[in-house]
DNA sequence: GGCTGTTTTAAATAAATGATTAAATATTAT
DNA sequence: ATAATATTTAATCATTTATTTAAAACAGCC
């Protein structure tokens, strides 16, 4: 085997490069050339490391469903914290990452609805025996607590896909969006406690 | 000119085969073929009616864009409804309409992204004019209540956006999750009414 | 029926794009 | 240093796909 440095300079280069254009565009407004450009690199290098368009983005897209559902799966199953601590930790940790990463929640949502394959390690079963999942069941035996789950997600995640929405609103330009999400920080908990208390008529 | 009845017939079976295959695949992955054959009509028809893809994608994004964005403005600007009246109705009517039309929302989101460009009509002007912003102002002059209303609409729309996620979890089959949404009529209003009047330590 | 303009069709064209090849260059091992 | 192996490049191929064309089918009208 050649330079070990070079081999993975070279590869990791394309699988950065199409992190980059396969989340920001999507599998089907991609092309290979537009990989390459970003990469600074010439086009044949993309079927020489990995066999084909598909299988890079296969790649790209295990890469991108963990990055989306593991934070989340792995807060929600600690034993040791309470409820309010799960719901600050999610606030928290996944507004930062999806900050970080706002083309994320787009990519995800968009390839798994023309693709849904079963998740290879059950992202759904693994939420319905989380502990949070008990924790909320505990608080609100009386109605389905997935509710309360989406509504956490709702509130965090939405703003991000609507950015470009937001963001054309006059009082919004880039610096006042993320500060915008920032308040959310503090407040998501505290209506979350709200919402979790609300009695239905 | 020949029969109008044929003519608006064909145009017209193009442009809803045409609402078919874009909202669901999105500009970039359907093929001209795909609506010729949605529309069971032969592929040199679309460039006969509309000039290209493109075009007819135009007339169809717009279609779409004030579809999903018309309902929300003209509810939020009625001057005679109260705060939870105007929340009752957005969510009443604009469930109703996502559960009909699953696809809007992501094609939506997806390709203002793409292409974001300033909307002619000026919505986001329109909703800080609205009276359910005032209305939202006078009840909470403490915080940018532009938080609330994108509170309501997470809640709202996000699940949508999240069917294909949520309907792989053992216990939703298709059926079950419109009934899961419909329950969300009714508490959705009572959880905004809590957050609305959630203290902020 | 024959003329006129419109609509539809099948086939041709041209551009875009994923993939391949063969030669050139660089790296490693002997 | 030299052979062997691995990587990179430019050019090309093959397929897909949007668009065009030219002729056929059709409708309305005198």
């Amino acid at each position: 085997m050649a330079n070990k440095d070079k081999d993975i300079s070279t590869e990791e280069k394309i699988k950065e490069a199409a992190r980059v254009v396969f989340t920001k565009k999507g599998f089907a407004a991609t092309r290979t050339r537009d990989i390459a450009e970003e990469a600074g690199l010439n086009l044949a290098l993309l079927n020489y490391y990995f066999r084909s368009k598909e299988k890079l983005f296969h790649i790209i897209m295990e890469e991108k469903f963990e990055q989306f559902f593991g934070m989340i799966i792995r807060i929600l199953n600690v034993a040791e914290t309470s409820l309010e601590e799960k719901v600050q930790a999610i606030t928290n940790d996944y507004i930062d990452m999806l900050l970080a990463n706002p083309d994320l929640p787009l990519f995800v949502l968009s390839e798994i609805k023309n693709n849904p394959i079963i998740f290879s390690d059950r992202v759904s079963d693994r939420l319905l025996q989380s502990t949070f999942y008990q924790q909320l069941r505990a608080v609100r035996p009386d109605i389905n607590v997935f509710h309360f789950i989406l509504n956490l997600l709702s509130m965090i995640i939405f703003p991000i896909l609507a950015q470009p929405i937001i963001c054309q609103i006059e009082a919004f330009k880039k610096d006042d969006f993320k500060k915008f999400i920032m308040q959310r920080k503090k407040m998501i908990p505290l209506w979350f406690k709200s919402m979790l208390s609300t009695e239905l008529v």
